[in-house]
DNA sequence: AACCGGGCCAACCGCACCATC
DNA sequence: GGATGGTGCGGTTGGCCCGGT
């Protein structure tokens, strides 16, 4: 037995809201919020919309603090980073850029940022080198392009830890990691002892002057070469619906499987909206992004086998043959991502001078 | 001016998760 | 422990807009 609609179908109205129908909708909400129920409330409201839709509506457009327009290049930054870490989860992309809804994100992200990406990518990527452990041996622009994840952190994904600015200051505490380092493949380097403490500084976005309020990270290059992505007790505040959203991102990187290492990281996640707190099933999700010789697999699991391990898993050193065009596409720009080429795609005049000056140190 | 095709975006749909009974 | 209902997420669709012919 199938379940039961959410609504009366034949009685609900579809297809785009009226300026009344968003007035109704918004004057209630204000007045009485959701109630923590959107079923009813489209009949509390007078409205003829399904309660699914509703919410949608006052999600993704009505509630207030929405962002609207043209995405600015830290927000491609993040969007990027964060697609090529864990890729199509967008309203976990959502929570990381204030004003953003998921479907805002998704939607550019398909209509623009992909193509700008897949704009860059040579003719056919398999036969690129892979990402590799000679990274920052060799200057030329494909080798450069193709280096590794860590290249990504540097230029794409500051905001994970601190302010390119406060990178550096937090590596200068802690002289015996290279930054770099923590992101290359050959995590043999790191240095277990190390720890790269940034909470108390900016995030990236706060250091452009941003909205963002993502807490600062960080990274705790644990025993046996394990990284661990350590939230700050601050929560942070960055959800797509404008609400408080606090990241704990996971208890830990850990090396493991793959020749050149991976990264293995779970988090949690939970959202604070409008009084009531729901904590999003990503809990506990894991995902791996190996980068020892190439991004060979993304896999999303909470552990117990729920549809998370049926994200797209991709192979790409020559070991799969079951790769759909679609994989490849999301492997190519997750690839190209992670190059340090992305000073290209992200105009590079228009980096700060932080970030370059992060950059020099991070390629030191 | 009419037609066509592509881009964009708001909205819908189906599914999975979680809470409650 | 199973059934049910509510919620949230990600993928997809439909319609509008705009530029090109």
């Amino acid at each position: 037995m199938g379940r039961a609609p959410c609504c009366d179908k034949a009685n609900v109205k579809k297809g785009p809201w009226s300026p009344e129908e968003d007035a109704k909708l918004k004057e209630f909400i204000e007045k009485f919020g959701t109630g923590g129920n959107w079923i009813a409330l489209p009949q509390k409201a007078g409205l003829k919309r399904c309660g699914k839709s509703c919410r949608l509506r006052w999600l993704n457009y009505l509630r207030p603090n929405i962002k609207h327009g043209e995405f600015s290049d830290d927000e491609d930054r993040i969007i990027c980073s964060l697609y090529a870490s864990i890729g199509s989860r967008w309203s976990i992309i959502a929570a990381q850029l204030p004003g953003r809804t998921d479907n805002d994100i998704k939607n550019y992200w398909n209509t623009k940022l992909k193509k700008k990406l897949m704009g860059m990518i040579p003719l056919d990527p398999r036969k690129l080198p892979p990402f590799s452990n000679s990274l920052h041996t060799t200057s030329s622009p494909q080798s450069q392009a193709f280096s590794s994840l860590s290249q990504l952190y540097n230029d794409c994904s500051p905001y994970y830890s601190t302010s390119a600015k406060s990178c550096l200051t937090g590596f200068e505490s802690f002289p015996s990691v290279q930054p770099n380092l923590l992101f290359n493949g050959n995590n043999n380097n790191v240095n277990p002892m190390a720890t790269i403490t940034a909470a108390n500084h900016h995030s990236y976005l706060q250091g452009h002057n941003q909205e963002g309020l993502i807490s600062p990270m960080q990274f705790y290059p644990g025993k046996d070469n394990m990284l661990i992505f350590g939230g700050t007790d601050q929560a942070s505040c960055s959800s797509s619906d404008g609400s408080c959203s606090q990241i704990s991102y996971g208890k830990e990187i850990k090396q493991e499987h793959m020749n050149g290492g991976s990264l293995h990281q779970g988090y949690n996640l939970s959202n604070s909206t409008n009084g009531y707190d729901h904590h999003h099933h990503q809990e506990n999700q894991k995902f791996m992004v190996d980068y020892g010789n190439q991004i060979s697999s993304t896999t999303w699991g909470d552990g117990r086998g729920n549809d998370h391990d049926q994200k797209p898993s991709v192979v790409l050193c020559g070991n799969s043959t079951s790769t759909t065009q679609l994989q490849y596409d999301l492997e190519e720009v997750k690839q190209l991502i992670s190059s340090s080429n992305m000073s290209l795609f992200f105009n590079d005049e228009n980096k700060t001078h932080e970030s370059r000056e992060a950059m020099y140190y991070y390629n030191y």
